[in-house]
DNA sequence: AATTATTTGTATCGATTCGATACTATATAA
DNA sequence: TTATATAGTATCGAATCGATACAAATAATT
């Protein structure tokens, strides 16, 4: 029976987020897919900046992550960038036009100020109730975690005051490693 | 910054729900949107069962509602009543098929799946979150809670076994007093 | 080295969503 | 009676989203 309460009131959350982000957007003649996108390009490292890792991130189809790509780099909020190495893939950067819009948006302004009336601890145990759920339907569903690398079983600390990533052997900064990854593993 | 992790987890809650929503609904020709809808006509009593309540629960307009609850209808879901003291307004049943169909996709099944996987303890503190969240928000943002009767302030003892609501003055029985209703308020 | 398979990203189509607007019918207030 | 509010429908256009087909680059296999 517990199943089916957590589930509507999960279902009920989801629609007023929706429904918030889809009004904030508004202003900024902006969809909330597109605010999705933008907000985890604004929160992902340089390794997962791609359009494949947002498509599985937002578990969408290529064709329809491509299509919001465009939108928001023809606004000017992200910009296109060719790989080094592998000439079929291309990385996304947040404008700083991107930044500011999402400094202002997310999180959405009714999410905002409900944050604003919980007590400090009533946050954290929230933070703690939705981690331990999403972490379970992640895995129940065999989907990427996207942690962030600091708690990555790949993150080694170096000599000196950086990191290093074992999977793309590749020194990390201090402010890399609080950016999500699409080839997080668990420690 | 708390504020943020809480969003971050909730947006990719969401989508994993939506995604798997479809995905449950594909099955049977049925979009997010329209299980949503159903869903709360299986959950909501009798003087919420109306095109207008569904608009306030969802936060959508009454043309998007009008037009999916005409697809409900025409595949066999629900049938629509017209009220009997006012003509403007209609109720709207689920029929025993669309109760069969709800029944096997809601919770949908990553959902129900991880939910297993989680201990009964650790549901109880989801669910308390959740709702608190939940609360919030609503609070916040001025929108109807859409509680049950039982814990309502308009709802009062019987003599008998049965139970009574001092708004819509109507005697309540014991199953209608667990259903969720437009006019609820806080005790 | 040549061939095949896989991966990344784009383009396009059709069914659906959803806000906006205009509209009808009924009920309520002045 | 007249004005106002409410419930619901109909329709339009911009956008979502899965599906499919496609091009280009890379990786794997022979």
């Amino acid at each position: 029976m517990k199943a089916l309460n957590i589930y509507g009131r999960l279902e009920r959350l989801s629609k007023l987020l929706r429904v918030d982000s889809r009004l904030a957007g508004t202003k900024y003649g902006l969809q909330p897919i597109q605010l999705e996108v933008l907000h985890y390009l604004s929160i992902c490292n340089r390794f997962s900046d791609t359009p494949m890792a947002v498509t599985e991130y937002l578990g969408q189809t290529k064709g329809s992550v491509s299509q919001t790509i465009n939108v928001l780099e023809n606004k000017g909020l992200l910009s296109k960038h060719d790989d080094k190495d592998d000439k079929r893939v291309t990385h996304l950067k947040v404008t700083s036009k991107g930044k500011r819009l999402l400094d202002n948006l997310i999180p959405t302004p009714l999410f905002k100020k409900s944050c604003q009336k919980l007590e400090k601890k009533e946050k954290v145990i929230i933070d703690d109730a939705l981690g331990q759920l999403l972490e379970t339907m992640l895995t129940v569903n065999g989907m990427k975690p996207f942690g962030v690398c600091k708690s990555c079983r790949y993150n080694t600390k170096n000599d000196n005051d950086g990191f290093f990533c074992n999977l793309v052997e590749q020194p990390l900064s201090k402010n890399e490693i609080q950016m999500i990854c699409r080839e997080f593993e668990h420690a």
